[in-house]
DNA sequence: GCTATCGATTGACATTTGTCAATTATTGAT
DNA sequence: ATCAATAATTGACAAATGTCAATCGATAGC
């Protein structure tokens, strides 16, 4: 499939996937059964791994690399989100059995685990300190998301793009840092055209935001912070 | 508290309760135990229930009437959801003891079961079958959000206000209806002014959308669905 | 190093959406 | 029924955002 290159499960990787919150508190036995329905499969950039509608046969977790969640409509596409190791990507779908509602592709050379969603489900029933982490991970997701939407329906692009920017900020504790992905990729994340968002940073300027190709220098912190007025209810997605 | 009328859990609100699906399958024990924390309150119409920021003391049950859910944030203010009956709302906040990322007030008289989120958490440690309720309700809500972030990002106003239209034309089977909610809340619903929704209403006119105060006609469904391409992957929202 | 390709930027312009103010319609209270 | 308050509509205008075409710039393959 797409001339990658699969691979069994091997102990390696079973260690980090157990780390992963979801994983880490289920009974050993049953994250043995779930790991033998599963493996490992090396992707190049840009391969679609999954397409909204189909059904959701595996549980996907990111061990390695980054892989883009977008949606289309009508001729038109939108970036949603962005998936970075090591967590774990449409698991809506695959508890409820339903139909996708993005497709995922990678954004670099990115290593998938590949987890049969008929065990997680199976296994979801039966152990207790599975479900309360899938649960635990499910609110988390709802929350990102609604987190998404205020943004998206309570702020201009400008305001959107100077929030996003704080963010990266924060994730990096420092004043520059380089843009994780493409800018027009970027630009659909934040709901505005490639045209839009090259505007959008020169409006930023006069607020202390230098751009030099795909790093980005935050020369007056506070400045930027009284324009773009962050909320941890918006802003903050580790809660 | 406002005035309101506070009664203890009988057992005609119980039956109800019981008889969603968040609550069907769970021990009778523990759906007891929950019950005997509960109580029923009447609110009048426009009451703010809960404010966003605040903890999640209760998880809310919708017995009758409605309820808006709402944000705001730097003086702009955004309607998210309504929650009609029989369904609770804020339970992701409830679960991961979490500040409420929206605010909810009553949109008419409406009677409210409020449930301790302390009695839910506990509870749902300890019985497997509302833990799996809960996450298949979780995972419902975080899909109904994705569809809106989808309406939002991939839409115009004209479009999101056609699908709008469609949607209620399938929940009523009825190719006429009366708006559920004033205009302005409608319009900020689907993110545009008041204004814009006067205006989109008009140029839907030639899609065959006849609009007389709150009533709504369409005198042309295809030729509606045709301007609309409405999606289930973005409009239905029973999956 | 050269060139083809693709993303980024810019300018001109169109469309969409929002704002403000005035007017009309509706609703609720007395 | 009347009046006050609030919602809805309309017009004129402004701001935000998108579209299209041209150009610039980085980069991968040769």
């Amino acid at each position: 499939m797409h001339g990658s290159c699969e691979v069994f499960m091997s102990a390696s990787y079973k260690e980090d996937i157990r780390a992963l919150k979801l994983f880490a508190e289920m009974e050993e036995a049953n994250f043995d059964a779930l790991m033998r329905g599963a493996y490992v499969q090396n992707f190049p950039p840009r391969i679609d791994l999954i397409h909204e509608e189909h059904r959701p046969d595996f549980l996907h977790v990111v061990l390695t690399g980054s892989v883009d969640l977008y949606t289309s409509w009508n001729g038109r596409e939108s970036s949603m989100a962005t998936v970075r190791p090591i967590s774990t990507f449409i698991l809506a779908a695959t508890i409820n059995d339903l139909p996708y509602l993005m497709s995922a592709r990678t954004l670099e050379r990115s290593r998938i685990a590949l987890v049969s969603s008929k065990d997680v489900r199976q296994i979801f029933s039966k152990d207790p300190a599975f479900a309360r982490a899938i649960v635990t991970e499910l609110a988390q997701c709802y929350r990102s998301v609604i987190k998404n939407a205020k943004d998206l329906k309570l702020r201009t692009s400008l305001e959107r793009l100077a929030n996003y920017i704080l963010r990266q900020q924060a994730r990096t504790a420092s004043t520059e840092f380089d843009l994780k992905m493409e800018k027009r990729r970027l630009a659909s994340y934040l709901g505005m055209t490639p045209e839009n968002l090259s505007r959008a940073f020169k409006g930023l300027e006069p607020y202390g935001v230098k751009v030099s190709s795909n790093h980005i220098t935050i020369t007056d912190p506070e400045d930027l912070a009284r324009f773009a007025k962050p909320n941890p209810l918006i802003d903050d997605h580790t809660t």
